[in-house]
DNA sequence: TTGTAAGCGTTATCAT
DNA sequence: ATGATAACGCTTACAA
């Protein structure tokens, strides 16, 4: 890299072109405001000139930077990194920009991130986690406009892009439940998220319309990695009385588990049925197929880009909650093809 | 959202601090050459005035934004998910933010980013694709500091960290080979892209040292997708003399064609031996385990934007290729495993 | 329709 | 060590 050229700014343009900055503002800006001839004139003479419109001075003098934060808890994690390419192609399209702020699960750095929105480097923010404390959203959502994806919280009224938790959580219990399984395991998310009770909701009301209890012991947390399905799934392997299928919150969790009954020498789905969540791309890849809830992920990202640009353009905007519908994808590993093949 | 506070400014902490602006500047840029007492009554007075300085102001003044552009083939897709991770790592460390351009392989798209570079939106770009052409590359390394990661160019004298293809590729065919393989196909990425080139090229000097000549029928091009590899896989089992081993130049397009083998009941690794790159998350847990070569995707983000660093500081800094270790992952799919077991 | 000119809030130079 | 003040390049009243 050599040194930088000096830049070429608006008043030689406007001086080639023998008009104002005003009038070459206008052009960049709101060209119906010239008239065609003036307007020509100034184009060409920033072709000439190649001119390139100083970004940092027009941020500043209008207070805007056509960009927005998100802050991802995970970027590596497909469903993130999915959600987030569907913010960037909406926000491409309106002129928007997209500034990543990656906290891999870091909440403290969440927090850092904060800051960025606090000194109006960006217009609005997409939160796609939800660790934020309740007072600080609340204090950020009175000066910013903020949109919440995937996650959702009680007791904040935001403008928040999901799916129903509880719904899916209920439809993929039941899909087990209806095949004739009873002792029905669940391995959740975090419970510190509004999303992984939800999901353990949805699975214990389908429980209880099997008139089935509430049984401890088929339930346990984990953290939505591969590595936590399968030390859980070898936990309820040492069950005397073990599941006959399991209901897991996340796809890896699934895959985890269905490795470690393998692992024990049991037949997935024969011996254990198992439905997953989220649909990532190696579901259908891993074998057995995984029969699990899609979610829409690349369009929660579109839609919550979407709605943060509502609010950015109109402050007054009130919140809103979107409700993205999701589908069961039946594959293998829940068995049900398996036995409307041999019936 | 409610309407936004009036700012504090700088003026506003000076004028309570009964100092300057110079000084209430000083204090946040440089403590050091303030004397403490000042020094004191000026943080107090921001503390107290929860003062935030407006950083598009900072940015305008300075032209500089503390910022840079990374450039992404895509972002949904874990190898370069994974360096964009380690990429914001290495500059959230170094107080420094990330843009995210997201061009789904859309040269177009990518085209249009480097106006942000061009208009000053960003201090630097980091690019994770090669398609940009030489010319435009060579005018804006003579302004921009740029740093091109993962792939690498013929001709364009810039800074890049990549790995040794040519030699993993090589090293990829050759445990193959030494297996005992004499009929090895391989499924190269695209080859508009060098890095395809490169690994094909350390494909075909290994078959040459093994005295095996380029043979077309065992080549074939596709485009790093599980889609493309089953594609070109079913391609290779209609020879009638078809290939005992595969070196496929990405895991996706690995386990794409050990499905294919799967699919017309061919064993896999007793049939036909995989060797596959990269080494994504998915690999150690598809079935058979995928041998394949790490790429250090995370560690290529960290030093990418460490050399992305050195070039913002000092402009006459020259541009360096820095080659990382790679690393053979040894598992079921290439089938040394099995045979060392049945010894 | 176009021009004039006053900011936007910070930084950095030059005095003191 | 601190203060006064002129930029930085653009946008936008307001005037013509």
């Amino acid at each position: 890299m050599l040194g930088a050229k000096t830049m070429v700014k608006m008043i030689d343009v406007a001086k080639l072109a023998n008009v104002s900055t005003a009038t070459v503002s206008r052009v960049l800006r709101n060209p119906d405001s010239v008239k065609k001839k003036t307007r020509d004139k100034v184009l060409e003479s920033i072709e000439q000139l190649n001119y390139q419109p100083n970004v940092l001075a027009r941020h500043f003098r209008r207070s805007k930077t056509n960009t927005i934060l998100v802050i991802v808890p995970n970027i590596a994690n497909t469903i993130f990194s999915q959600m987030v390419q569907g913010i960037e192609a909406t926000a491409s399209q309106n002129n928007y920009r997209v500034l990543l702020g990656n906290s891999n699960r870091n909440v403290e750095k969440e927090y850092d991130f904060l800051n960025i929105l606090r000194q109006r480097q960006v217009d609005g923010m997409i939160l796609l986690s939800g660790k934020i404390d309740r007072d600080t959203l609340q204090e950020l959502l009175e000066q910013y406009p903020i949109v919440l994806a995937s996650e959702y919280l009680k007791d904040v009224e935001m403008s928040t892009v999901c799916i129903n938790n509880i719904k899916c959580g209920k439809e993929a219990t039941k899909h087990l439940l209806a095949q004739g399984h009873r002792r029905v395991a669940h391995i959740s998310g975090p419970m510190n998220s509004m999303l992984s009770v939800d999901r353990q909701g949805g699975y214990l009301e389908a429980m209880n319309e099997y008139g089935l209890k509430r049984d401890n012991r088929l339930i346990l947390e984990g953290d939505f990695s591969f590595e936590s399905g399968y030390e859980r799934m070898k936990g309820f392997l040492r069950l005397k009385d073990r599941p006959t299928a399991l209901f897991a919150a996340s796809d890896e969790m699934a895959m985890g588990a269905i490795k470690a009954a393998k692992a024990e020498g049991i037949a997935v789905p024969e011996e254990l049925a198992v439905v997953g969540f989220d649909d990532i791309r190696f579901s259908s890849i891993f074998e057995p197929g995984i029969t699990t809830v899609a979610q829409p992920a690349v369009e929660m990202g579109n839609t919550s880009m979407e709605l943060l640009l509502k609010h950015i353009k109109d402050p007054a905007f009130k919140p809103e909650l979107i409700m993205l519908e999701s589908e069961m994808i039946i594959r293998e590993s829940c068995g049900l093809k398996v036995k409307e093949e041999t019936r």
